[in-house]
DNA sequence: AAGTGGTCTAGACCACTCT
DNA sequence: GAGTGGTCTAGACCACTTG
């Protein structure tokens, strides 16, 4: 039973206005992460258009990383970046696969520093949580990282005992605050870190360090996280296919 | 008319047959960079298969970056890569865009070092031509690099003054030895210049340094260079997308 | 105007997953 | 067995490029 219809864009596909009209219908929560999406055939009914259309429509989402399909079973809205996405640019000796300890050293609230608002697309002095997180390998510390996320959002990580906190960010994220990262931004460049920070990261002042400048966004496509890693740059590896 | 015909493996799908089908006369020379392949149309014809299971092939040879389809003019075969894919990495002041000029270090033939034998997947102490570059911005030196080339497929480059070869190597590839790279592999790390290599790129010794280790493919996947850039650490600059 | 790839349809059948 | 996504077909029409 047809119970709505896209309208393309001049110059737009069909199946890319279907996209669309899906992608809203996510971003307003209408299937939450992790929920399955209608099936093919009831969506395309839904919309009046032929299963290929819509299958089209459905595997750009996917293009997208937005839904993920799994044959059998169904058309997933993705619960967003899982696992320890900071570690693909870092190779500590012999911990590969392992997730390291987190201890988070200050935790603060205050007006948005200008590039930090830039960032998260804030208004200039708008209230935003600041951490700082130390993440250990064994005894050994690895990653030094300074987070910020906007305010309202994240007021729930402003109270309670950090020490009580996951090891990875973005399930807490899900968990607690309601916000699915499903995408982000590094930008990699290589610094001298700075006494202080060498300190805490047991290397000499002015030793070479990778830094890793992230922006994390939501399904919706909002920046919900500004956040820069800071780890030795001996330890940087990374692989890139080129084509 | 149909004169051939695929016979995909179990658990294959046809169009994934057909994508192989025409890779390997692709490969082999049938169809050379740069020319175009016959019409959807008729190898949907030529291998009696309906019109949308060979686009699906056309379609997977796009994604694997061996062939680019254009809107009314016809699927054509990548010519390789071009440009200057290693300055993806590096960001020199204001010379944004600019290619670096390119003059020849040194050249040698030599027997492969096993580590050199292994990346380009020789025996060991096959002859392979050895290239030391340097590349500079006006006067400014940035990138050093070693390069490593299979010995029977290069031997028009042993021969000559390299000061006449084009500041791009890949364009030179292509019209000296008939070699397209078509992919490559980099793989980024941090290390401290030693003194030599330091000396030429006008840093002091020790200074942090970018080193990328690249290997790249022909057509046919087989590796035919391998090189290490070695650039000032402050000049690295990379973004990465994560999804 | 002719030839190319891009979109869309309508339907059949297959492969996988769960109950 | 019922329901899901994956493959394949056959054909119509559209959009873009070139002579």
């Amino acid at each position: 039973m047809q119970i709505a219809t896209v309208t393309p864009l001049p110059g737009q596909s069909r199946y890319a206005a279907l996209a669309d009209a899906l992608r809203a219908r996510i971003v307003a929560g209408e299937w939450p992460p992790g929920s399955a999406l209608a099936a093919e055939q009831s969506l395309a009914a839904d919309y009046g258009v032929a299963l290929g259309t819509m299958r089209r429509a459905l595997d750009l989402l996917a293009e997208l990383g937005l839904v993920e399909r799994v044959h059998g079973r169904g058309t997933f809205v993705r619960l967003g970046l899982g696992g320890a996405p900071m570690l693909r640019f870092f190779r500590f000796g012999h911990h590969d696969g392992e997730v390291p300890a987190s201890r988070i050293l200050a935790r603060d609230t205050r007006a948005a520093p200008e590039p930090v608002a830039r960032a998260l697309g804030l208004g200039p002095g708008e209230p935003v949580l600041r951490l700082e997180r130390l993440r250990s390998l064994g005894a050994q510390p690895v990653l030094l990282e300074e987070i910020w996320l906007p305010l309202p959002l994240f007021a729930a990580l402003a109270e309670g005992d950090p020490a009580g906190w996951d090891d990875l960010l973005y399930p807490m994220f899900a968990q607690r605050c309601g916000v699915h990262v499903a995408r982000a931004i590094d930008e990699i460049g290589f610094c001298a870190a700075a006494a202080a920070q060498a300190a805490v990261l047991g290397l000499p002042a002015g030793h070479p360090c990778a830094r890793v400048q992230r922006r994390a966004f939501d399904l919706g496509g909002r920046c919900v996280e500004s956040r820069r890693s800071l780890g030795d740059a001996h330890a940087f590896h990374y692989t890139v296919a080129i084509t």
